[in-house]
DNA sequence: GTCTATAAGTCGATAGAC
DNA sequence: GTCTATCGACTTATAGAC
């Protein structure tokens, strides 16, 4: 697993000969990316100092400038981890689907995926929503780039379901996207481990969000 | 209008007599806080500085403690200023219905009323969700609750709906509350004013929550 | 790779003139 | 009520020892 990984932000040549070479430093570098992560969502850019970061990753400030250049280098990693790992996830289970599966069952699968990876990952997923305005003009202008890629997905997703008669017709399916991934991504603000189990809480988002909250009333015939 | 509003923090005797009297002062104030909305949303608590804030509301930076004794205090009142505008919108909207509405009539009337709210006023609005976790502990607990209170009148709503019979009685209203206050106040990262009038929104959004996206099976029979 | 020490600048907050 | 001037603490980032 991962053995060939392209980390985002240094481009390793090729990992052919030596399997243990240079992982060390790729373990303090990631140890480097979760306390950064956490500390960000919690303070903020600004909030969160280089200080901070180092002491939560047992070291000192100066040490993390061999690993990464600057404080706004450091969190443009950490932005772009958070989405990937969420595409990657969300990827990777619609893979595994056979290919005759329904839209709708595409779509629960894809609705789970995506919950499981944010929730399991939240430091990282947060960060896009809680603190992207407050760094620097152009990283911003980048992850937004890569944000959107995603965004893509869930766009051709629905798409194909109306194309199968599976979505209402009459929805505009972009407004529909953003509404549905505004949902999930509000999971972050207020789940906590010791509720329900994310295959529930997936199951339900779907009823919700699938048939509707409000009793069916039959078009008076 | 609003000549005897009680502005939260300073608690202003009573407006009895001479009817200019300290208007100056919270003139200047009301300029602050939108100025301090505006920087805080954009660039965190930490990110935004008091020197930027008062800049923002053409003054220097030593002025603004006249106003506020600290930073803490600023933000605490701009946080809570923006639940209260929600709130009352809404509650405003639900008491101008007459008794006999239905639970839906009223839900697409609340719905409404916090989409309109909230974009009328995104950047006090943004605050709750965007930097909340970064403001010092206590001032963030005492906001939580604020909060929570808002949140409550929504379960209310629910319920009664379904007490109605309106709202499926499977669903966890809990759940379904949270789920539906997040796809809303996700509104305020994406709705831009060129777009699609808030009430359309409103309504589709209240179609997709309310029928739901899926088109309907019939359960067969 | 990590450390210490420090440069150069900015922060929140205060004091006192006007 | 707003200004200027300033204090002390803290910030990112660098330099060079180990």
């Amino acid at each position: 697993m991962g053995a060939g990984k392209t980390v985002t932000g240094k481009t390793v040549a090729s990992p052919a000969r030596d399997p243990d070479r240079k992982v060390k430093s790729d373990v303090t570098r990631q140890k480097v990316l979760t306390a950064a992560a956490r500390l960000f969502s919690e303070r903020g850019f600004a909030g969160a100092t280089m200080r901070d970061i180092a002491a939560a990753a047992d070291m000192r400030a100066g040490s993390l400038y061999y690993h990464f250049p600057s404080k706004t280098d450091l969190i443009e990693v950490v932005l772009d981890h958070g989405v990937l790992h969420v595409s990657t996830a969300v990827e990777q289970a619609m893979a595994a689907l056979p290919p005759s599966t329904s839209c709708r069952a595409r779509i629960r699968v894809a609705i789970a995926a995506h919950l499981d990876s944010i929730l399991q990952n939240g430091a990282f997923a947060s960060l896009s929503r809680h603190l992207q305005a407050q760094v620097p003009d152009e990283i911003r202008r980048r992850h937004v780039e890569r944000r959107d890629a995603y965004s893509a997905f869930w766009l051709d997703l629905l798409q194909a379901a109306v194309d199968a008669g599976e979505i209402r017709a009459d929805l505009d399916i972009r407004l529909t996207r953003t509404f549905l991934l505004g949902a999930l991504n509000a999971a972050l603000d207020w789940y906590r481990p010791d509720g329900k189990p994310v295959e529930t809480l997936a199951e339900e988002f779907t009823a919700i969000l699938g048939e509707g909250m409000f009793v069916p009333v039959p078009p008076a015939r």
